[in-house]
DNA sequence: AAATTGTTGACTAGATTACTCGGGAATTAG
DNA sequence: CTAATTCCCGAGTAATCTAGTCAACAATTT
């Protein structure tokens, strides 16, 4: 489980993508204008978010992405997880610390410190963020009426 | 905080150190040589322990490094400070994240991602590395009889 | 046919990591 | 005193990673 930038603003845009739900696609160039991140590297996110069969895909006009499954089956350790290639990573870097042949003298400490990030990450999932985020501010872009009044309730009574 | 591989090799060098409490100052060398991180390394690493005040040091020939206080009162959160100048670094990296004018939608995720982290790292103490380690081992160095048995034996009735 | 949107791959500036190198300064042994 | 040992410090650096850019293309709708 690495902990980077690249994880945080995938998890920004599967939230603003998640807020949208049910408005039709969302583009990337929408998340790109709102979320202030690059529209290519919102390109790149999005082919592992997709690989990773979080969101679904539709071209042309009209077209965005839409999260693909209940957004209370999907936690943010698994958005982190897509983007980051997580590849170990906290096993004592996997080769070069690693003391002799027994396992190097930290590598508990670590393992457990990786299991209880990925645990509080496991327990966080979309659907709540979205609940916080609803409880702050009505709707995020109230101003600037994109996503209808209507679909806000629907939304919020799904929780 | 951050977790690099630069804050592990700290506590691997750290936890080393510990071990060998009561046979004298250790050297940085003996560190690089066990623990194969490079001297320069550790040089700067100890640099920062030591501005820290988590380590004594003594110039010369039979000099080194010493753990500067009760092995019970520092903890892993308290070298990976040290050594990776923590910056805040979490707070949704500081600058360029936060939205407009309100906090990012994911900020409170992130600090309390942070806090669970900070707590986990900090309730654990060099003795308690120490204790485990050497119920792993009697002595890590058993071996090589660099630290003599009546000093482990003294050094574990302390915990 | 044209516009819109996703898809892919190659490339890159800048930052960070994990070092090396060279010269010091303090201390002790002989 | 001299030499050896050890810490101390700053500058430099290759490799890697981050956070992008750019260009071309594929699918779909109007």
């Amino acid at each position: 489980m690495r902990l980077t930038t690249k994880g945080r603003f995938a998890v920004t845009a599967m939230l603003d993508l998640a807020m949208r739900q049910g408005c039709g696609p969302v583009t990337l160039a929408g998340i790109s204008e709102r979320q202030s991140i690059s529209l290519s590297y919102l390109e790149q996110l999005f082919g592992k978010l997709r690989r990773a069969e979080l969101v679904d895909s539709i071209r042309g006009p009209g077209g965005g992405y839409t999260v693909s499954k209940n957004l209370l089956n999907i936690t943010v350790a698994d958005i982190i997880v897509a983007v980051d290639e997580s590849v170990d990573a906290t096993q004592c870097a996997g080769r070069e610390n690693c003391h002799d042949n027994h396992r190097c003298m930290t590598h508990d400490l670590w393992t457990n410190l990786n299991i209880t990030i990925f645990d509080y990450l496991s327990n966080v999932s979309l659907a709540s963020l979205v609940e916080k985020q609803r409880a702050k501010e009505v709707c995020v872009m109230q101003d600037k009426r994109e996503c209808s009044a209507t679909q806000t309730a629907t939304a919020s009574k799904a929780l």
